[in-house]
DNA sequence: AAAGATCTCAACCGCAACGGC
DNA sequence: TGCCGTTGCGGTTGAGATCTT
């Protein structure tokens, strides 16, 4: 390993981490909590940057991390979050119970992304003339709610209806709830018809629908606070999603 | 069995966003 | 309002593991 020198002539350690750094490391975040990383590696007495600690911690030491390949239902959810979101890996992580931002682009980068070249490649040999498709995703503003977010709901049904604005939540009542798939999307007015529909419906079209497990509420006015079923995510927040309606979604949807 | 090729994934780097002053 | 320190993200790298010849 190579170690770095710091303007105060301390050599900071690199590479793989040991053992015992790991242990160091997750004992101050058991005592000290997440956050304020410039002070872990004095915290901890570790030689590290507070970058190194931070990457460590999030995509290794945290608990409840899910090692091993990736499901079925998570390539498929990975494969549709990336269609909706592009290539925002913590966003798409944030999707998948256990899986880091990591994980998730480095699964792209060597299973989905080389499977897609490849078709790509194989479809230009064909003789057929190559269809044009301009793939545009969206970039969404990240809104993170409390996971008081239930009882607010339960208190005002109204809650997922912003002024003129229509909600549209797509819902798991999956008890497992093993994928949170509770989207908040700003649409405005003018997207909610028939073709914004036929658009998110062919994002997510071929999800089995059995007894009702997925669907989606397009909210008129009110959305009952028990029609949704936003998962608790690690942190304690519950997220959901503002769509700029400048995006390329609206669009799109206005195409 | 050994050497080279390929794959996997942990870790690093640079940068944009954010917040405090 | 601009500066500066901190944080978090996405792209990239490279060491070790695995596969192929």
């Amino acid at each position: 390993m190579k170690p770095i020198t710091t303007t105060h002539g301390l050599e900071l350690r690199k590479g793989a981490w040991t053992p015992h750094e790991d242990t160091l490391l997750k004992q101050c975040i058991e005592k000290y909590g997440e956050g304020k990383w410039h002070l872990v590696p004095h915290r901890a007495g570790l030689n590290r940057c507070r970058k190194s600690c931070r990457l460590r911690w999030v995509n290794y030491l945290r608990p409840n991390i899910k090692r091993g390949n990736f499901g079925e239902d998570e390539v498929d959810l990975i494969l549709r979050l990336h269609k909706l979101l592009g290539n925002r890996w913590s966003l798409i992580a944030g999707r998948i119970p256990g899986r880091t931002a990591n994980d998730v682009k480095n699964y792209w980068n060597t299973n989905i992304h080389p499977r897609s070249k490849q078709q790509k490649k194989e479809s230009s040999d064909d003789d057929k003339p190559m269809q044009h498709i301009t793939t545009t995703v969206t970039k969404p503003k990240p809104l993170a709610i409390t996971n008081t977010l239930n009882q607010c709901m339960d208190d005002n049904p109204q809650i997922m209806t912003h002024g003129e604005c229509s909600s549209l939540i797509r819902t798991s009542n999956d008890d497992d709830n093993n994928f949170d798939l509770s989207f908040g999307l700003n649409l405005s007015p003018t997207v909610h018809d028939d073709k914004g529909k036929e658009y998110l419906d062919d994002l997510f079209d071929d999800i089995e629908m059995e007894d009702g497990d997925y669907g989606w509420l397009f909210g008129g006015s009110t959305v009952a606070g028990e029609e949704l079923n936003v998962v608790e995510q690690e942190d304690g927040q519950n997220q959901l999603f503002e769509f700029p309606l400048m995006d390329e979604v609206a669009w799109k949807l206005n195409d």
